[in-house]
DNA sequence: TATAATTTTTAGTCTTGTCTAAAAAACAAT
DNA sequence: ATTGTTTTTTAGACAAGACTAAAAATTATA
């Protein structure tokens, strides 16, 4: 428990308070309406208390809006916050992978870490040095310096029918087992693919890549997007 | 004040006592024998009190050894991290200029932030997609994986005497204002000068530089590191 | 609608790193 | 050798960010 004692207008925020607002800001695009405490602390592996005492801290400093037991919303301010931090991290991404030939299933730790740091003629001039992005290497859009991302339609791969076709256009997770599970099968961004089959009872497809025709489970069609052809 | 409860064994250092065992270092070098409480307070602007707590607790980990009023010392093992963090914060630094083309007074403090970034992969990748550096834009030389640093004999500019001749080969302090200084007066890493005249009562110089002559005070004599040819 | 289960919040504690004020040690000077 | 000054250390407090345990609010269930 906090105890409030002075206001203050400090327009920096610290590596927890970013990471909440990341948080935050990609748990309201999943799900509707206010983020759940327990849904923030389940995503960044802290417990809830821990969570509404920050909440009502990030409320004070008007990045969010909260009424207690109602959840959390971002402000306008807040998202904007959000997004810079994303950001980073996705440009960070492409340095690492574009220029330092690190493997797009190493990149994210290092990439939690790069997104701190503090100066916007670092980011602009990095931004430049990449040849201004648009996605990051696991095909992210990369939000623009006033925190706007154009979204494209894209489906997961589950969403598709059976003879639809399309190109791997990114990956919702991102985890090392899953993007070197996906390498296995010489899938990436910009993989063509099309779906032969799809199983009513358990939600695996049997997909083509290349002249290769392989198994895909339920769960790995919920983390591919497809751009459809 | 500090209580200890709980003896730990974790080799990673926070982000404090990264900058403690940075400072250390380079105060070590600077005055022989062990580092006073109030030098280390002064160069971190921090107040004596603080700095007994954290070297103590440093004590403890190993990395510095220390008894009671009379000063620390980096342990081979601090020493190698304090080495560590300096490497990786002129890595940085480099980058900063040679690939983002920052100027060299602009760097120092991204760098500050950087050098916390912990990859061992990330920073050896960096390392050659620099070409292996072995000096920052300051003229600093950059720490090798195992910390060792291959000493060069160069001189301050005011130690240099009527007629000597040599070439610019580093800074030693880099603050913009200095740095910008030498910058009006075509002064860089590699700019070859020789003393015309010094001045003995003020340790005022008379420098060439291409075919500009001009003075040059004690102070910043002082900061310009020489190798004489 | 009353009760049970779940979610969220409060209260209190802990750790790291900082601070101030005061005590103690070391150094300087008569 | 004693006194004074400076340096360093101790003690106690505070802030951020986390935790546990318990209380309160909400939602689900019968």
């Amino acid at each position: 428990m906090h105890i409030k004692k002075y206001v203050y207008f400090c327009h920096m925020f610290s590596l927890a308070e970013e990471n909440y607002l990341k948080t935050i800001y990609h748990l309201e695009q999943e799900s509707k309406g206010g983020v759940s405490t327990n849904a923030i602390a389940d995503k960044m592996d802290t417990k809830p208390s821990s969570v509404t005492d920050m909440v009502q801290r990030l409320a004070e400093k008007g990045v969010i809006s909260y009424k207690k037991y109602k959840g959390a919303t971002l402000t306008s301010k807040g998202r904007k916050t959000a997004a810079g931090v994303i950001r980073k991290h996705r440009l960070w991404e492409v340095f690492l992978v574009d220029k330092l030939k690190f493997h797009w299933d190493e990149v994210h730790e290092i990439a939690e870490q790069l997104e701190h740091i503090h100066s916007e003629e670092l980011i602009n001039r990095l931004d430049k040095y990449l040849g201004n992005p648009d996605f990051d290497p696991h095909g992210d859009p990369i939000p623009d310096k006033n925190g706007n991302v154009k979204k494209t339609e894209k489906k997961l791969l589950s969403e598709l029918s059976k003879k639809q076709k399309g190109v791997c256009v990114g990956v919702k997770e991102t985890s090392s087992e899953f993007l070197q599970y996906l390498d296995k099968r010489n899938i990436t961004i910009g993989t063509k693919l099309s779906v032969l089959g799809k199983e009513f009872f358990d939600g695996s497809m049997i997909i083509q890549v290349g002249r290769d025709q392989f198994f895909i489970s339920k769960k790995t069609a919920e983390n591919l997007y497809i751009q459809t052809t």
